[in-house]
DNA sequence: GCTATATTCAACCCAACGGTTCATTAACGA
DNA sequence: TCGTTAATGAACCGTTGGGTTGAATATAGC
């Protein structure tokens, strides 16, 4: 059974993994761009760009439309709503020291359950 | 140029990106564990609920003591601090649709220059 | 010293990743 | 129609990732 896209927080966390995909995102965050213009800055190729794109399209993070030849992409930044739900509730853990960390845990395990795929 | 293990923040999205190792985590917020207590829930081996403690490690994710033949395992969450830094740079872009976003996008293109170490 | 337990190291396997180059598809403009 | 531009597809390559099994290391207890 392998690891990868095993569901949509995993594949969410790997696209953040790469750098490359990180600035295409702020790139975005900016507004809409081409393919061409999100590549510009970068030195590897288009086509290499081009995956990039599609792992962030398969995460969720990005939604493509279709103008003549252009296909400008635009940030979708829901799945990020996940990852900050995601990590909050490990908040606790690095804001207030350990305080309440005994009420948190509960929140935390029964949180986790629906992550316990794994295996 | 590999693109690995190429900064902090790659490195800790690339560990939280394996719902086994983001498991471990959520079992280390209820305190600390050797990695027989931690590898018990697993069907993998121990050999590799043990690379994946090295890959938490190396995110800065856990750290490990010393007792006896017993290497009981923490949770240190701050660089979960840094992926909540990132990700709220976003928040405009999810909760609020995308009211104020012109206001957004210095702090996102200021923040995320420290991030343009690829290429 | 011997044995059991806890953990890691090492070698290997296979699938996935990020990159390349070359070829292809699609739409525009003259 | 022809040439140009935009973007993707396909094949390949080297590296990494997660998994395994088997051996090694370290410590405790007798």
């Amino acid at each position: 059974m392998p690891t990868t896209q095993q569901d949509q927080l995993s594949a969410t966390f790997a696209a953040l993994a790469d750098p490359t995909r990180r600035a295409i995102l702020a790139r975005l965050a900016t507004g809409e761009a081409t393919v061409n213009e999100i590549a510009e800055p970068f030195e590897v190729s288009l086509q290499a760009v081009s995956k990039h794109l599609k792992v962030l399209e398969r995460a969720g993070l990005i939604s493509r439309g279709r103008s003549a030849q252009w296909r400008p992409c635009r940030l979708t930044a829901e799945p990020l709503e996940d990852v900050s739900d995601w990590v909050s509730r490990y908040r606790a853990f690095w804001d207030s020291g350990f305080d309440r960390l005994d009420r948190r845990l509960r929140e935390i395990q029964k949180g986790q359950n629906g992550e316990h795929d794994d295996h």
